[in-house]
DNA sequence: GCAGTGATGTCAGTTGATGACATCACCGTA
DNA sequence: TACGGTGATGTCATCAACTGACATCACTGC
């Protein structure tokens, strides 16, 4: 596994943050990632599919992560448990760092295609998390609806997490975001 | 209002259609789309922002539709039926001709960034279906959270209608999918 | 040492997208 | 009729994202 200097991923990752924070994604060139990472813009395009993917290729590893909780939940778990079991698991992985997360928040909500990206990745999220819940055994349309359920309550939590002031966990956002669609729901 | 022939952007949009599903977006040139429609490459991006965007300008119909829609509801409207009645707007505008739907929908599907595009339009529908609902009054969060539901129940009613033989009209499909949300949410 | 392997560099080329400017068809008006 | 204004289009040049082909370098195991 020989190499120049390791981590190049790692460096074109946080050289993109920066840069598309500092200048905005648009005004940022691959070039200029590259060569703040030290490598060149071919090699940028061996580590990430296109200068959008250099954000969001973590969220593999959050949908392996909340699939293997989904996993270890117990057998008794009701749908919505399963999905509060996988949301919980993505608030460990993603929760630690609210400083990074707000960064790259505020990134993508500054660019469409950004924002096109996140989209197309919470949904592909979204799909997962259906198709897990079915392997545990939930039905089909009661899979589907229970992920889009998790999705929109994720959505709302990671919001507030972000706007909150810093004294909000994301684990507790989350709780609070599903006591309210139950108090919703349960009014109707 | 001088120009050549007249009605080019819609020659560019069915002849982009057309190759899109003939050899795949990947594999058709912009210039090909205006070979076709007998103009150049440079009058296509006049038209159309970009490659993609010649298969979703006709949102911002559907978007100002489902507003009328909105606005002309009674006054003693919920806010699910308020939604309701924008999609019914929706469906009077699109429903007509499901082979198009069909097409356009076929070629969506066969690409990522194509379906990356269709997630940010369904979600911009959404941000203003919510903003017309508070503009009813409707309440911050209650308005949110309907009309993320709302475009659930699209979603799957969209689906169904272009799956079915033929035999279902989407405004069916529609009030179908809202009394299977009722079921639902009344079962729990 | 020395061959093999994998990550990177180099280079050329394609395609999407945009700015600047010229040109053409039409319209109203003197 | 002639003429100037207006808007859509063409032409040209250019940038930047992305890709394929091939060379090269550093490390590994033998």
């Amino acid at each position: 596994m020989g190499r120049w200097e390791p981590g190049a991923g790692s460096r074109l990752r946080e050289a993109a943050l920066n840069l598309y924070l500092e200048r905005g994604f648009d005004q940022t060139m691959v070039n200029d990632i590259a060569e703040r990472a030290g490598v060149t813009a071919r090699t940028f395009f061996r580590h990430f599919a296109d200068k959008r993917e250099v954000l969001f290729d973590a969220a593999a590893e959050l949908e392996e992560k909340s699939l293997a909780a989904l996993e270890e939940a117990p057998a008794t778990a009701s749908a919505l448990e399963l999905v509060a079991a996988a949301l919980d698991a993505v608030a460990d992985t993603i929760g630690h760092d609210r400083e990074l997360a707000l960064m790259r928040h505020t990134v993508i909500m500054a660019n469409a295609d950004l924002r096109e990206r996140e989209l197309i990745k919470l949904a592909q999220m979204t799909a997962a998390l259906a198709d897990g819940l079915r392997r545990r055994g939930i039905g089909d349309a009661e899979a589907d609806l229970a992920a889009e359920i998790g999705s929109a309550v994720y959505r709302v939590a990671f919001r507030r997490w972000v706007d909150a002031a810093g004294d909000l966990e994301l684990r507790e956002a989350i709780d609070q975001s599903f006591a309210q669609l139950r108090t919703l729901t349960a009014a109707d």
